[in-house]
DNA sequence: ACCTGAACACCGTTCAAGT
DNA sequence: ACCTGAACACCGTTCAAGT
């Protein structure tokens, strides 16, 4: 029996892999990872949670799928760019971009199968600092320094219970209010001469400790370019 | 009817929190975070599932306990000690302590309720910091890029797909060994002229960055206390 | 006070069956 | 090739009932 296809009828397009995982990763961005089951994501697509397994294997090939494509979103700007403005802009992009995608780090703890576009920001990243002089071993430093402060600064930042001043304000008033004034004298007068200021956001110390490394990794270079041991001071002090 | 206490029969001692928190910790360390169910955690205590309910309010306020507990392992030793070294310590601590409960660092994204021991860790490290001459800011920028740089360092030493250099050696190869050697050619650089080397242990790279982190501190200190705009170079140098 | 059985509303995934 | 219904072995949690 022929069977004609139906050009006509208005028929959705097949789903495709690139769907799914755009989908997978909204749901997440808007409802947290335990919003993202395979369930709940079969629904937002219009259909039955095992249809998605002909698009992935499994649920947590979908997880390495959506870090990979977190990777893809930070720029990595090396085309003859000094290293240090370089590197600078990578590591701002790094973080908006896993703020925008506050699932991503927690994720990357289990995650072993680096994806393409993960492996490309790594290479350009060490291509960017070889080019500017350093060896192999420093590379590795600087890539491994940068990275973890840009995590772990995306991991507080993600962990505090607040997201603008106002709230800091009201949170860490209640925290500390409920306790005798001494129990935690350090801690109490940080909240109370510092962080409750107005003007002060967590969000501006990123850049205080984002340059102090970067000064850092210029003098360690400045060292071995120059073996006569005689430190290279060369930034603005 | 009087019914009187079996005194001599061998009964299980009442349950205690302290006793769920612990079996709870033992089991993520063990088995990840993922095998800690309400229901396998009452079935290593000999209960049902239910009666956990007893002891914690749910999950989460269980999860919050054992993050608290992790803080108080971590050891914070400020008594008259200088601060380098006493900050050293405590980097020293806290990565070892993050490494022993792997679990621990993907679970703070999104615990919002700080422990007494996690307020007690901070407390004493910015005590530590007041004490040796840090300004209130000048601490806050610090407490900030030294636990950035720990957090952040412990989760990428877990998400790799090694434990030792002999996994490393096999991973790195079999990575790398399956694309056109062009590819990634910096990675891979790195792969076999530095990482695959005998000796290379990913963790040794925590202290470059510990230690450039500290020194870069200690020239913040030193511009502060000495308002004549000379940099102290307090270090090795 | 502490523990439990049964139940509810969920999970990820398999498998045989449909078109 | 793509989608599905039914089922399996799990989840966290509630609630009424036991001692």
């Amino acid at each position: 029996m022929f069977t004609p296809q139906p050009t006509t009828t208005a028929r959705r397009s097949p789903l495709s892999r690139e769907e799914v995982l755009h989908a997978a990763i909204r749901l997440a961005d808007e409802g947290g990872i335990a919003e993202l089951t395979m369930r709940k994501l079969a629904d937002k697509l219009g259909i039955q949670a095992m249809s998605l397994y002909h698009h992935v294997a499994n649920k947590d090939e979908l997880l390495d799928a959506m870090v990979d494509a977190v990777f893809r979103e930070i720029e990595v700007v090396t085309e003859n760019a000094p290293w240090k403005p370089a590197m600078r802009q990578r590591a701002v992009s790094a973080r908006q971009t896993l703020l925008r995608h506050a699932w991503a780090l927690g994720m990357m703890e289990s995650r072993a199968n680096p994806g393409q576009a993960t492996l490309e920001c790594h290479d350009a990243v060490l291509g960017c600092l070889r080019r500017a002089g350093f060896s192999v071993a420093l590379a590795a430093h600087a890539f491994s320094v940068l990275d973890s402060y840009i995590y772990g600064f995306v991991l507080q930042e993600l962990n505090l219970p607040f997201q603008n001043p106002d709230d800091l304000q009201r949170v860490s008033g209640s925290i500390l209010q409920n306790l005798p004034a001494d129990t935690y004298p350090h801690l109490m007068e940080m909240m109370t001469a510092h962080v409750s200021q107005p003007g002060y956001a967590y969000a501006d110390e990123f850049m205080f400790g984002l340059d102090l490394i970067l000064d850092g990794l210029e003098q360690a270079l400045g060292v071995r370019t120059q073996p006569d041991g005689c430190v290279a001071l060369t930034g603005s002090g």
